[in-house]
DNA sequence: TATAATTACTACATGATGTAGAATATATTT
DNA sequence: AAATATATTCTACATCATGTAGTAATTATA
């Protein structure tokens, strides 16, 4: 069942997913935003993490570790997704919708997307 | 801005949220479910930690400390909730659905709940 | 073969969490 | 009032996740 990931993990996946793979830890590194001073040594510990997660496999390719997804972001939101609706929620969408609009009341932007989004169901 | 809490914290406010208050650590220690042998100690230092993050205030009566909880749990779902979306899925509402929809879709039922809903807005 | 590039291994400080004993304060009983 | 019981505060600590990166080992290249 699919590990968590942290958030620098989760940027970095996020750029995975976003660029040919299998990438290569310098591709990686090229795509990080400037703000982000990770030593290379720093990106390949999260790589490693990420692969003992289960969410990149490597090949070696020479000395260089080539590095794909194993899941996907539709899969890992869906289940984190779930998992939150679950543990705060009880499961219920209905709470869920609840507490979005609660408070702050939801857009009419939002109202409306989601009614498309019924009907097309 | 609202600090979160950890399960064990989570459980505790869960049970304040439900008796009357204020109410004494011992009100709360009645209502622990058996396979929680939590010390009194224990549950001491969580109601510290709740008072601590802003969750509880305490006033004194004679040895005794007096809980009651400075966040509803409405609001305290609503922010949460808000912020996972936030988080993961850019604040989207449509992306949020979508996710649940995703693989195991929504059953009739959630989806009645939610037109039901809509309708009601 | 020496050098450069890349990765794997190791390390470490920080903070959150669950857990609870020891010390202290307060009330109650004798 | 002194002794005892009770509740709280303080302190402690092991464990784990996380961000961070140096050093050692490996492999390719000049």
């Amino acid at each position: 069942m699919l590990q968590r990931m942290s958030d620098a993990e989760m940027e970095i996946m996020e750029l995975v997913w976003n660029i040919t793979t299998p990438c290569t830890s310098a591709d990686i590194q090229k795509e990080l935003p400037t703000n982000k001073n990770w030593k290379p040594t720093t990106l390949l510990t999260f790589l490693s993490r990420l692969t003992e997660k289960g969410l990149l496999t490597t090949e070696k390719r020479g000395k260089q570790n080539l590095y794909s997804p194993l899941v996907t972001r539709e899969e890992y939101l869906a289940v984190e997704t779930r998992s939150f609706l679950t543990e705060l929620h009880g499961g219920s969408l209905r709470s869920f919708i609840a507490a979005l609009n609660s408070g702050e009341k939801l857009s009419e932007d939002d109202l409306n997307d989601l009614r498309q989004w019924l009907e097309s169901q």
